[in-house]
This record gives structure tokens, C-alpha cells and sequence, in this order.
DNA sequence: ATTGCAGCAA
DNA sequence: ACGTTGCTGCAATC
């Protein structure tokens, strides 16, 4: 760009602050007073780096203003049929006008017009005076201004990345010019807009045909000489496209308050932005506007990465050899991990602002020993998703390393419930650079035009990034008093779990195969019997032709309505086989049964990798809570309910002639009520856990006044279900509904418990409260939940955070102490230098495999431990069991 | 490719 | 509207 050019920067403000609204999460961005600040923060940092890319001269910000816009007028059904903007939108566009007024940007609007018609009658005069101008708009409409001095900038995903649509990328894209464009969008249609185009003819079509013609009107002339079946259908559709070429016009020549000279960039308020920063909770936005507004270069921050160079095996070796034991080194790799088997070709390594990368297969012996030695021996290593990484390091012959920063479980810890945690999203939020691209182009140029090295340097950055986002993120979790969390609980977990990982469990195939044919055999009889009970075949597993047989064939009585028709769950179906009676219901439950299990078998076969093991991955990143979850399998969810569903755990059985005998179970025996116990300080409910008695009969022979052994096997189960529910946040309405009693009998129910154990209501009532005024939970180690929606006022959304709010400090605080107990079983089995070695964790269980003549060492052990993970003031019962498979070693 | 339903676990 | 936290597979929809 020249520095003699002015250039113009036009914003669509309520299209841009419109998507950050739905890119954003609303629930991560919210200050303590409870203002939704999303769709602030994402227009902000939109306005940041789009004002550092394009250092535009002069700027302005176009709103729509008025219901009434001349396109209304002549298509009263124009934008209708959109959901109605939420309520916590509108607010947040009165904040944004705030910030643009402290930013000196001027807000244009014309009544009756929309922004887009402002922005391009300005960008016409711009233009015109001989100015470079950019649009901002999330409406593709004004790709039809393209030209050699108008560039739209588009944006492509959420509002952070903008492509810059120049006449050329039109042209690319869509295969005809700008001016060409609007023909383009009369007639595929625009959805947003309820402007439908012609069916059947999609962007391709469209741009051959205006290339054919040369323009919209000119197609239109030769309608009727198109041929085939979208022939037809444009010339039955001629009116919309007509009207919609009409309404996608945007106005060039609007009279207006405010000229292109009056939007010269001007003085900032740093007064009444700091105070409107300050209000809106924007730390590190801040810093970054600070950064932008207070340098004259206006140097881009990414500038700031140290460019990474790329070693010779020679010089990366004495680079390793020259490494500070003191300082962080960050690392970064490419390794892919799938099926129990890793790659891992290249890495990246910064320390201090020294940035280098390296082809793996080229290093030599010193090499790979200088490397092995800092994956030992550096005590502040560094990496962003480490698990994959350590994984695939370890399967090429390195060392575990022993890591200090995970940033990726750092982030999770200071936002436990995010979707995300990308170097690049996050390095943006915490600390005001983007690493930027981690990965290079798609495409098979890039490999010749030096993708390698590109892909090479993008390893060094985010190496370095690592090292940044570490520091930022550890400073965050001190304030919130978490290091511990991270220090002591969540990074030694991820060594211990790339281990269980790499470990895998061994699976009898052929028993698998068995069940595989079994559970097969008996889905197909099922549903055989189902189609001669109803006389005609039909899709078992679709919920709608299922609703057609059920409820209009057959006319059964309606189930309960889900958003697309009549529930055909298992509760609703056993409800309408008593009320009818009809065999084909008996028949469809057994196939559903069957199909499941035999879905089950299938998923787990497809896989077993080349070892005969399956290796599951633990999610430690999900779980807003601080469980883990697993995937690709998930060995979480293995049935135990039923005696088939047993049967699978059958096939999970310890190696094979490598000195492993059996396999050991060891779960905690109701750990999340022993929380409640410890949390509510519930004398009762303590000593029902000291007595050591059977917890439900003992809470039964309170509940309702009778001795612990005359509670009936009925009672018991009525208690077991609502202590369980307790911790859920169970209602007496979903009490009722799952015990098959009356609303009324339910709340008697609940009133007796809590009449008894009074603690635990005040408990589980103080703790809501307490969440509602600090803005977040925590469990017993500190570990924090956010819960914004609990000051919503939308009841719904409210009682669901109330019920989170009651879950989490229990749930959290159980996964706590089986992370706590992992990490002590895996130092002490070690320290006993025994063989025997954790393979999976099922949230309150462990699965061990035994090496020969070790149970009862191991045994000991782990129940001590496990024990022994956390003081309550209840006692930790651990159970154990030990066999040849997963079931038999259950108990 | 995404959404909804269904069902498994703790 | 009515019980938390997860994952997977299928059908239907875009």
C-alpha cells in the first residue's frame, strides 16, 4: 500500500456485530454483573485487526435504521420468517456505538435504508475522490461494488478471518464479473432474505448462463430459449428473479448527514474507552487497542514472533546441546495418532526468543540422543494438546517426557466448558499475537513452492506461542488460586494417560466375532417377527417411518411429542405395549436391543489395531466438570446392565503369554454421595457412611421411620433412585415420573429425606446461591465452573445452570480424587516395581492388568491408595475384583 | 456436513 | 420444563 493513498474503511456494524453474536459462545463472555459482551468483544476485536491490516485513513460505521426500508415496501415478505433477535443482542449494539464513539468513528444511518446502501454510497464517493476503499459486510450483495478501488471484506468464518474479495476473487469464485454478480444472486435466491431463487439452479448454472447472455436481462429476454427441465423452471420463476435483481441493488446515491471528508480518522478518547473497557471486562482486548492506538509504526503483533530458522541435523543437535535447564522450552510436532499407532515427522522448538525446527528423519545418533536426553531431563517443557505428541514420541523410540505446561488443559482449567482450545484462538485472547496459520495451504503447490519449510516454520512459531500462552494462562490460574489444580492433578495425568493409552486392552477376537454373529442372528429374527406382525417391511431404526406405522397405521395413542413428531423411545414404547398390547412392539424392543448391542460389537471390532489391543483416547479437555471422557472407542459406556450387554465385557481379557494372569477391577463404592456427606457436613448422613451398613436401607429406615431391616426391597430402590437423583438436581416431578408414582407421593418422598438429612438441602441450596453470587463453582481442589446463566431471566436456562451448579462441585471433586488416586497408583506400583499396569478408568472405576503372582500386592495397594486419595470426612470404600476377563473381574 | 433421536455408561 | 456429565450410530435434512 502506498502512504500517499487514503484509504476508506467501511462497516456493516449490525451484520458484523450480528455474527460475532452467534461465533462467540455467549456464556465465555459475560462480566460480573451479568452483561452478555460477546458480540461487543468480537466487533472490537474484528475493528482491531482490520484497522492494523488496512490502517485505513478514514472510516466509518453504517447501522440499518427503521423498520420500514424501501425493499420492504416492494416485498412485504423481505427478510420475514427470521428467527426474532435474541435480547441479549440489542444491548450489546448500544455498547458497540459506545466504543466507536470513543474511537472517534463516525455511526452513519439513513432511515428507510440499509447499511450496505450507506456503505456503498459512500465507498462510490471515496472512490470517486480517488480513494482506496474497503467494505466490511457480511452481506455478499456487495460484491456487486468490486472494483480496481473497492475490495469487500468478507467475513469467512465467524468475524476474525476476512477474505478480501477484489473484482478477480469474484471473477474466481463465481465465474463472472461484480457488475455480473447480482445476477448471480437473483437467481439462486437468498435464503436469509426470504428471497427464494429458482429452484433447481445453482451458482454454476447461474454464471453459465450470464456468461452465455452477458447479463441478467439479457437471460431473461432468452428465457424461453433455455432448454431442459431448470429451462423450465426459470421460466416459471421469472417474476422472483425479476424482483429479487430489483430488491439486491444497493443504493449509490443516498443523500446523507456525514461525507466521506467527515469520516477522517480522529482523536481517541483513552479516558471513556479505558472507563468502557473497564466496564466491559476487557483485559487483553485492551492491551491490544492500547498496543494498536499507542505506537506510530502501528506494528502488527504477530510481527513480534521470532522467525524460526531451520536446523541442519548438525546445528539443531548443538542447539539442544546449548538449551537453559532454567527456561521454558516449547515444543511442537506434527505427530498424527490413530488406531494405536503414531507418526511424528518434524518438530519445533523455542526457547527464550530463539525459534528453530527440524526434519526428525534427518537427525543423526547425537541427535536423537540430545533430544531424548531434553525430553528426559528439561523440567519446563511445554506443549499445546501434549498427549497425541508424547504418544507418538514415546512409539518412535524417545523418552516420556516428564511435561510442565500443557497449554491446551491450561486453557480448559481457566474455561472449563468451551468447545475449543486452538493455539492460534487462544494465543489471540490471552495474549494479543496470532501465531497465525499452523498449518500450510491445502494443495499440492504448496510442496514445491517450499510448503515443507512453510509447514517447518508454523511448528517453530507455535512452539514459541506455547511458551507465551503458558505464561499468561498460569498467571490467569494463580489469581483464580487453580496452579495446584494444574500442577498437581491435570499434568501428571497426561503422561499416565498417554500411557494407559499406549497400552491398549487386549481383545478376544474370536469371542468378539461371536457376539458380533450372535447379536446379529438375533436382530434379524426380530425384526422378521416385527415386519409379520405388521405385514409390510419398514426401517426399524427411523423414528419417522416408525411414528407412520405406530400412530397412523395402527393408530396407537400418541407418545410424547418430541420437535419432529412422537417419541419412540424404549419408556414410551413398553408404555403403549400394555396399553395395546400389539406384538409388534414386543418384537421392535428386541431388534432395538439386539441392534444396539450388535452396533456395540461392530464398533468396537472395527477398532482393534494390529497389537490385538484396543486404545482408547481420553478426552481431558471435555467434561466441563473435570471428568474425562473417551473416544474412538468410547470404553466408558461398555453395558453392565444386562446380562447380554455383560457379555461384551467378556471379550476384554489381560495379554496373552507376557507374564499377565487376569484382570483387576477397583471402583469407590458411592463416592459422589460420600462428597455430598463431606460437603453438606450432614451428621445423619456421616453416620450412615460410618455405620458401614447398606446406605440405601439405612437411608430408608429414616426416610420412613422404620427399622434398617424392615426396609422392603421396594422402599430401598424408592431411596436408591431419589439419593442418586439428589445429586442431579432431581425434581419431585422427575422423581414421580421415574418411579412410576404420583407427583404428590414423590414430594413426600423427597420432604422425609430432607426432613432427615436437613444439611444436605441447606447444602445444596447455600451451594446454588453461592455459585449465583461469585459467578462460578468449585470443587473440593479448587477446580472452577462458570455459570453465567444462573442470573438469566429466562426460567429454563436459569434452572439448568441451578442444577449444573448443584452437579459440579460433586462430580468435579469424584474426578478430582480418582485423578488424585491414578496418579498415586501409577508412583507407587512403580516405586514396588511391579509389573501390573492401569489400562482404563470408567469415572469412579479402574481396570488393571495383573501380572502373574501380583494380586495381592497390587490389591493392597490400590485399595490403600485409592482409599487414601482424599480425606472426607466419611470413609473412601473402595470394592475390588479380580478374573480372567473385564466381567468376570467386576463384582 | 449438520441436526435430531435413541441408547449406553458413571 | 421438569436429572448431571459424556460418545456413537443412524436417518433425515441441508
Amino acid at each position: 500500500m502506498s502512504t500517499d493513498t487514503q484509504r476508506l474503511l467501511l462497516i456493516d456494524g449490525h451484520s458484523l456485530a450480528y455474527r460475532a453474536f452467534y461465533a462467540l459462545p455467549a456464556e465465555n463472555f459475560s462480566t460480573s454483573t451479568g452483561q452478555t459482551t460477546n458480540a461487543v468483544y468480537g466487533f472490537v476485536s474484528m475493528l482491531i485487526n482490520v484497522l492494523a491490516d488496512e490502517e485505513p485513513t478514514h472510516i466509518a460505521v453504517a447501522f440499518d435504521l427503521g423498520r420500514q426500508t424501501f425493499r420492504l415496501a416492494e416485498y412485504p415478505e423481505y427478510k420475514a420468517g427470521r428467527a426474532k433477535t435474541p435480547d441479549e443482542f440489542h444491548g450489546q449494539v448500544e455498547l458497540i456505538k459506545d466504543v466507536l464513539k470513543a474511537l472517534a468513528i463516525p455511526v452513519v444511518v439513513k432511515e428507510g435504508f440499509e447499511a450496505d446502501d450507506v456503505l456503498a454510497t459512500l465507498a462510490c464517493q471515496g472512490a470517486a475522490a480517488g480513494m482506496e476503499a474497503g467494505i466490511v459486510t457480511g452481506d455478499k450483495d456487495a460484491y456487486q461494488l468490486a472494483s480496481d478501488s473497492i475490495t469487500i471484506l468478507y467475513p469467512k468464518r465467524g468475524v476474525s478471518d476476512l477474505t478480501r474479495m477484489t473484482p478477480a476473487a469474484v471473477e474466481e469464485k463465481y465465474g463472472v464479473t461484480p457488475a455480473n454478480y447480482r445476477g448471480i444472486a437473483a437467481l439462486v435466491g437468498e435464503k436469509a432474505d426470504n428471497l427464494p431463487g429458482v429452484p433447481g439452479v445453482g451458482e454454476k448454472t447461474a454464471a453459465k448462463w450470464l456468461t452465455k447472455y452477458g447479463d441478467l436481462p439479457n437471460v431473461i429476454e432468452a428465457a424461453d430459449e433455455i432448454g431442459g427441465k431448470v429451462g423450465g423452471s426459470l421460466r416459471e420463476h421469472l417474476g422472483e428473479v425479476e424482483r429479487n435483481y430489483r430488491l439486491n441493488q444497493l443504493i449509490t446515491d443516498l443523500e446523507l448527514d456525514v461525507s466521506v471528508a467527515d469520516t477522517r480518522r480522529g482523536e481517541v478518547d483513552r479516558e471513556a474507552l479505558d472507563d468502557l473497557f473497564d466496564q466491559l471486562e476487557f483485559q487483553v482486548l485492551g492491551r491490544r487497542l492500547e498496543a494498536l492506538l499507542g505506537s506510530t509504526t502501528e506494528e502488527r503483533p504477530s510481527a513480534d514472533i521470532p522467525e524460526p530458522r531451520l536446523l541442519s541435523a548438525a546445528e539443531f543437535t548443538s542447539w539442544l546441546q546449548a538449551v537453559d535447564a532454567e527456561a521454558p522450552v516449547g515444543i511442537a510436532t506434527d505427530a498424527q495418532f490413530a488406531l494405536g499407532l503414531g507418526t511424528v515427522d518434524s518438530i519445533g522448538l523455542a526457547q527464550h526468543d530463539d525459534v528453530v525446527a527440524t526434519d526428525l528423519s534427518r537427525l543423526d545418533e547425537s541427535g536423537v540422543d540430545a533430544l531424548s536426553r531434553l525430553l528426559a531431563e528439561h523440567a519446563h517443557l511445554t506443549f499445546h494438546g501434549a498427549k497425541a505428541q508424547l504418544k507418538a514420541l514415546v512409539q518412535a523410540g524417545y523418552p516420556m517426557p516428564w511435561l510442565e505446561t500443557d497449554t491446551e488443559i491450561a486453557a480448559y482449567l481457566v474455561v472449563p466448558d468451551q468447545r475449543a482450545y486452538e493455539l492460534t484462538d487462544l494465543c489471540t485472547r490471552y495474549c494479543g499475537f496470532s501465531p497465525g496459520q499452523t498449518e500450510p495451504e491445502e494443495g499440492t503447490l504448496d510442496l514445491a513452492l517450499g510448503g515443507a519449510d512453510a509447514a517447518l516454520r508454523a511448528l517453530g512459531r507455535n512452539a514459541w506461542s506455547t511458551v507465551q500462552l503458558a505464561a499468561a494462562l498460569r498467571a490467569i490460574l494463580a489469581d483464580a488460586k487453580m496452579v495446584g489444580v494444574l500442577d498437581e492433578i491435570d499434568m501428571p495425568m497426561v503422561t499416565i494417560l498417554a500411557q494407559m493409552e499406549l497400552s491398549g486392552i487386549a481383545v478376544d477376537l474370536t469371542a468378539l466375532q461371536g457376539l458380533i454373529d450372535e447379536f446379529g442372528a438375533q436382530a434379524a429374527d426380530s425384526a422378521e417377527a416385527a415386519y409379520a406382525a405388521i405385514g409390510h417391511e419398514v426401517n426399524l431404526g427411523s423414528p419417522k417411518q416408525l411414528q407412520a406405522v405406530l400412530f397412523d397405521e395402527l393408530q396407537m395413542p400418541k407418545t410424547k411429542r418430541t420437535k419432529t413428531g412422537y417419541t419412540t423411545d424404549a419408556d414410551a414404547l413398553a408404555d403403549l405395549l400394555v396399553k395395546t398390547g400389539h406384538p409388534f412392539l414386543e418384537h421392535l424392543l428386541a431388534h432395538r436391543d439386539s441392534i444396539k448391542l450388535k452396533q456395540t460389537v461392530v464398533g468396537l471390532h472395527r477398532m482393534v489395531a494390529d497389537d490385538g489391543r484396543i486404545h482408547t483416547s481420553y478426552l481431558q479437555t471435555v467434561a466441563a466438570t473435570g471428568r474425562l471422557s473417551s473416544v474412538d472407542p468410547n470404553l466408558q459406556n461398555i453395558p453392565v446392565r444386562t446380562d447380554a450387554g455383560r457379555r461384551i465385557r467378556d471379550v476384554f481379557v489381560p495379554e496373552q503369554g507376557a507374564g499377565f494372569s487376569e484382570l483387576l477391577t477397583a471402583d469407590y463404592s458411592q463416592i459422589e454421595m460420600r462428597i455430598m456427606a463431606h460437603l453438606s457436613g450432614d451428621e445423619s448422613l456421616i453416620a450412615a457412611f460410618r455405620a458401614g451398613e447398606d446406605l440405601h436401607s439405612y437411608v430408608g429406615a429414616r426416610v420412613f421411620g422404620v427399622g434398617v431391616d424392615e426396609v422392603t426391597a421396594e422402599m430401598r430402590s424408592k431411596v436408591k433412585a431419589m439419593s442418586y437423583g439428589l445429586v442431579y438436581g432431581l425434581s419431585a416431578y422427575g422423581l414421580s415420573r421415574q418411579l412410576q408414582i404420583g407427583v404428590d407421593e414423590a414430594r413426600e418422598l423427597m420432604d422425609g429425606y430432607f426432613e432427615r438429612f436437613g444439611a444436605v438441602k441447606a447444602y445444596l441450596d447455600s451451594s446454588v446461591e453461592n455459585a449465583r453470587s461469585v459467578g462460578y463453582t468449585e470443587t473440593m481442589y479448587g477446580r472452577r465452573r462458570y455459570l453465567p446463566q444462573l442470573t438469566s431471566d429466562r426460567r429454563q436456562v436459569r434452572e439448568m445452570a441451578e442444577r449444573a451448579a448443584l452437579n459440579a462441585p460433586i462430580q468435579g471433586s469424584a474426578a478430582d480424587i480418582m485423578k488424585i488416586a491414578m496418579i498415586r497408583v501409577d508412583a507407587a506400583l512403580r516405586e514396588a516395581q511391579l509389573k501390573s499396569r492401569v489400562l482404563l478408568q470408567v469415572h469412579d472405576e479402574i481396570v488393571v492388568e495383573l501380572a502373574a503372582e501380583e494380586y495381592a500386592q497390587v490389591a493392597a495397594l490400590i485399595r490403600s491408595t485409592m482409599g487414601g486419595a482424599a480425606a472426607l470426612s466419611v470413609p473412601l470404600d473402595v470394592n475390588i475384583g479380580h478374573g480372567p476377563t473385564w466381567q468376570q473381574a467386576g463384582h
